[in-house]
DNA sequence: GCCTTTAGATTACACTCATGATCTTAGAAG
DNA sequence: CTTCTAAGATCATGAGTGTAATCTAAAGGC
């Protein structure tokens, strides 16, 4: 089969990309083939590179990607709560629960990028940017920063820690924490 | 050349598991080879098999090593400062500060390893009790657990960020935070 | 001093992966 | 309707990697 049409094309590569963004924080930039990717969407790796100039520019759309259905979440929050200082605390219960924790996919890209990129520099720009933004929704200036630090980092912990009593503890005490910082 | 005496040969398994644990966390655990762990001690690939049932197993003893020394680095704070109270805003200053941000190698192995271990289950038993003893040392309980978090997600965060103004402002941020959360 | 053992070197095997050349076929343009 | 084009399939390539068999020479026990 081959030639689908141009409208169908593009629907096409943006499942890829979307497809990619989840596989990429479940699986790890590294631990994810393009063949794999392309799979996950039903066809082969042979068109791949007809749509991307590499899997780098692929990490990063899936990257940009992330960040924004990241944004998206965030908005749909505010809308859903009465006011920023409501949408917070939700936020917090939510980003910090152990459903959130056992499902990266889906989860934040903060968290699900963070390890891969601390290495290489090659997708800093997208990322920084997309921290930016999450922690300008947060609180401005400090205190977003560090809120967000200890979100990604309860959530990194508790997962590489996921089958240990541990893990829920930090969970708890990141919670409480997390909510003191913005006081 | 081949045969050293038993001695050496004791001596150079532990100059691997040391290089190894410098090796994995400052490139991941993926991005670093076998051979490269050999190579970085003069050796070949082909003695790691007589010391090392698998490249997971040292994984785990890389680990602990990590985890070793980094709480030999926190009782050493503990005897170059007035009690504990002291020694913990010192750890806040140097662990969050750029020049520990730029040498992962040397650094932390709760923030080094998180990224790998978040993923692969394989060694989260060495990794939890490693975040328990550093915990500990903090403060504690939920205290401890909930700065570690800080401390750990504020590293990363500034790591993924590097060359970006927001790393510092990362850095600047959680150190208050972190300095505020165990009041 | 001889003999067995074994740390480390050499080499090989079976995979995986990013990239890309080539082929096929149906959409798009005339 | 014909022709050109390009999305996607098939297959190839070259580099890297975990594991391990085999080789070697010196260590360590007798």
């Amino acid at each position: 089969m081959s030639r689908v049409s141009q409208a169908e094309a593009r629907a096409n590569r943006q499942r890829v990309v979307e497809s990619a963004s989840r596989l990429f924080r479940e699986n790890g930039v590294r631990h994810v083939s393009v063949a794999d990717v392309m799979q996950s969407v039903g066809m082969t790796q042979g068109g791949f590179y007809k749509q991307f100039a590499s899997k780098a520019a692929l990490v990063d759309e899936a990257t940009a990607e992330a960040f924004s259905g990241m944004l998206r979440h965030l908005a749909a929050l505010d809308g859903d709560h009465a006011g920023h200082d409501a949408a917070w605390p939700a936020l917090i219960d939510s980003y910090l629960s152990p459903e959130a924790r056992d499902d990266p996919g889906n989860g934040c890209p903060a968290a699900g990028f963070a390890g891969d990129f601390a290495r290489d520099p090659e997708w800093r720009d997208t990322y920084a940017a997309g921290i930016r933004d999450m922690a300008g929704w947060i609180a401005p200036g400090d205190t977003g920063l560090a809120a967000l630090s200890t979100l990604v980092g309860a959530l990194l912990l508790a997962r590489a820690t996921a089958g240990s009593p541990v893990s829920e503890e930090i969970l708890r005490a990141a919670r409480k924490a997390a909510a003191r910082l913005t006081e």
